[in-house]
DNA sequence: ATTATCTATAGATCTATAGATAATGC
DNA sequence: ATTATCTATAGATCTATAGATAATGC
């Protein structure tokens, strides 16, 4: 059956979405187009009436899981332009983003996946991080803008690094003192 | 045709090497038994006589990954007692190291694919990650024992958060950019 | 006689496509 | 008439196993 172009497009959100979440969750590889079509309700066969293969899935729902975590930072960052950066790293290095990985950084989620993939998906990846550190450089502590960029790449490092290490860990209380440790070192840069 | 005991032994090592460096190329689910059993000289039939499954090889080839890994570091740690934790940074942080991963940490390279692997294979990351702590743990500047171990998972963190995003650059300048960010965010936190 | 490896294949899964179906929109 | 979705399947790939083969080691 045909649905209205309203609806296509809708559709089309939602098979984006749950891609979004479902690589988050499983990784590229652990998730098929027959699974991510089945979340958003539809036929697997319908899949290639929205998108050319499952690559272009994955570069396009990179850009989308960025384009819904980054405006949670944003939030973070203008509800207290004073303590900004320092809600950001709490609620980054949270045990609340550390158990929920579908929802949170892509990086974190995808890190060491984005870095095997094709050309598309790297270039939606650098972008995304383009985006990421042109939010945190305005927050650093740095006097020169260069110092601040590079006090940026290297906070937004030790937050995926820590995150990371932290989802590894099988031992909740090693999990828990990364989180810690990411958190003191970020805080004492700043002082 | 059937081997000797001794030569039975080699063949298994043979495959565990193979294993540890075709996973850090291409992720657990990038490559195949028959892949590794190719690169190791042998038919893939055979693999099931050396192990349980893909999943037990997993596990064991993280840890011949860390073993192979580990070695190398605490060499440079060893060779220059005063400059130890600069000499371990700056060859992590390195052009050489970003474009070897097959060769390199374990972690940058499987990271977020080792949060998404079964209990054998969480544990087995948990052990490696324990013991490259206690490699650093020491070489941190900081007086107290629990100072210097919080500084070295947060040292950690920022080694393997800064090589993930330099090797997720599809811009070179950005991903030489990110490495300097690295560095300098490191040595900045010693004096 | 034992056993490490090889050949061959079962069974499952995954991407992608072809053709049918049925609702939209001119 | 057009087109978004569904049904069905081709073709490739991957893990794991069964049985055959051939060299080891008692």
């Amino acid at each position: 059956m045909r649905v209205s172009r309203e609806k296509f497009a809708e559709n089309r959100e939602r098979i984006l979405e749950c891609a979004a979440r479902l690589f988050r969750e499983k990784g590229y590889d652990g998730v098929g187009v027959a699974d991510i079509m089945q979340a958003a309700g539809l036929t697997h066969g319908g899949f290639y009436g929205h998108f050319a293969s499952k690559d272009d899935l994955i570069a396009q729902a990179s850009r989308r899981a960025s384009a819904d975590f980054l405006p949670a930072m944003q939030v973070l960052a203008r509800r207290s332009p004073d303590t900004a950066l320092d809600t950001i790293i709490s609620n980054y290095l949270a045990a609340k983003h550390r158990d929920h990985p579908e929802v949170g950084c892509p990086f974190a989620a995808l890190g060491s996946d984005m870095a095997r993939q094709g050309d598309a998906g790297r270039a939606a990846a650098t972008t995304s991080m383009r985006a990421q550190l042109d939010l945190l450089e305005p927050l650093m502590p740095d006097e020169s803008v260069d110092d601040r960029r590079s006090a940026a790449m290297a906070t937004f490092a030790t937050l995926v690094g820590t995150l990371v290490l932290a989802r590894i860990s099988d031992d909740p209380a090693l999990s828990d003192e990364l989180l810690e440790a990411g958190r003191a070192a970020l805080a004492a840069k700043k002082a």
